[in-house]
DNA sequence: GAGTGGTCTAGACCACTCA
DNA sequence: GAGTGGTCTAGACCACTCC
């Protein structure tokens, strides 16, 4: 039974409507219980509908005043968070990865600052390189909060790189994306097979799990990097 | 009566359980029935409760297998598309615009392809630059489908942006993000007050009205810009 | 006060998938 | 075949906001 009026159906219907300007911005459209009936729906259906459309941007809703096209519609969008293994692999890419540096020390007091912690907090500093087909994909520096996690002492960095090992170990609740360009330094560029001071794409993440930080990591790619997001 | 279970208070008392490791990654669920008894709700309101938290990536639901705490939580954040102006002023700085160049011609094959347009279609192309406190922002060039909005030819894009005007004018259900770093060219390092081939933060959008593209962005940022989103 | 969206309920049937 | 989530219905009451 296709028949069946399906909340999706209902949905992009409007969505036409609108993106084919038969409701033009800023107009008001038939409320829940028109639309139900024009639909041959119950109220509740329509309302999972424009709900989701609200959600989007495409209309605005207020009670008692109605629901308007929205006159400036999507406001934002979403990006995936991805593990880099996995972000390689789906680009059909062989995935390799190098550890560089593990150290137990006291971060340095801008990363303490950023992420809110004590001058004598224990961290564990780490450095690695992902490569997809043999390239340099991305440099990361990592801090890690070893009083949040302790357990990163043991973790074998070599076979397992600290994303997905703090994916798997470390839950967050909370987390700070910062992404910038920046001029790659003498010892980036080596790694990223860069000239010295080639524009590098820096992406930045801060996660906390409820108050308490956890890591801080900074991954730099080399300029061929596309960010890509779609809605 | 805050006593009536609502979705809400549903949502977060199983969120709080899952970040406070009550339930653990990977660890199975109740069903929806037999949490709808313990919160004294109906189904469709667990339902409701279950369905933002997979949206979220907190739990992962298949049907027969039921729910579960999912192994890799939050897999995408959001950002805001902000308007250029609202940016700048949000951030308690003034904002200028100077508008550089709008010819109309043919767009570049490049262009052309990454919108899919033919080679006829007439075309407008924009330069503006926007300033913060007097200081470069943001270089802008943009095309815009004059087929798709012809009402362009007649927009005064010195009282206003193409950003602005086109939020105003010309709705849109699909857009593409791409951010990367590049190298500043000899102009564009002048316009930005930038040394050449300093790096430089660059973001390109482009936006469809449902089959149609509307327009192509590429918005240039002095390497000291930063893009920060949260969650 | 009245109209609109927001949410909840109780029940139902369906779709998927595992055993 | 049976258990689970996905969705729909019909009705209800509430919350907000405009008049």
């Amino acid at each position: 039974m296709s028949e069946r009026a399906s909340f999706r159906v209902i949905r992009d219907e409007i969505a036409r409507r609108i993106s084919g300007r038969l409701w033009l911005p800023g107009a008001l459209i038939p409320n829940e219980e028109l639309l139900a009936r024009e639909f041959g729906a119950a109220r509740a259906t329509v309302n999972r509908a424009l709900q989701e459309l609200a959600r989007a941007g495409l209309i605005e809703r207020r009670r008692r005043a109605g629901t308007r096209v929205a006159l400036h519609p999507v406001r934002e969008a979403r990006f995936v968070i991805p593990v880099v293994r996995q972000e390689i692999e789906a680009k059909g890419a062989a995935y390799q990865y190098r550890l560089l540096s593990r150290i137990e020390k006291a971060a340095p007091e801008l990363v303490r600052a950023r992420l809110g912690l004590a001058e004598e907090t224990p961290c564990l500093h780490v450095r690695c390189l992902h490569l997809a087909d043999r390239t340099p994909y991305q440099f990361e520096e990592r801090w890690i909060n070893l009083e949040a996690v302790p357990k990163a002492r043991e973790a074998d960095f070599n076979a397992t790189s600290p994303n997905e090992w703090l994916v798997e170990n470390a839950p967050f609740t909370e987390a700070e994306f910062t992404f910038c360009a920046a001029a790659a330094g003498p010892e980036e560029a080596a790694l990223l097979q860069l000239n010295e001071a080639a524009p590098v794409f820096v992406g930045e993440r801060i996660t906390w799990l409820g108050e308490r930080p956890i890591t801080l990591v900074r991954m730099m790619h080399p300029p061929s990097h596309r960010m890509v997001t779609r809605l």
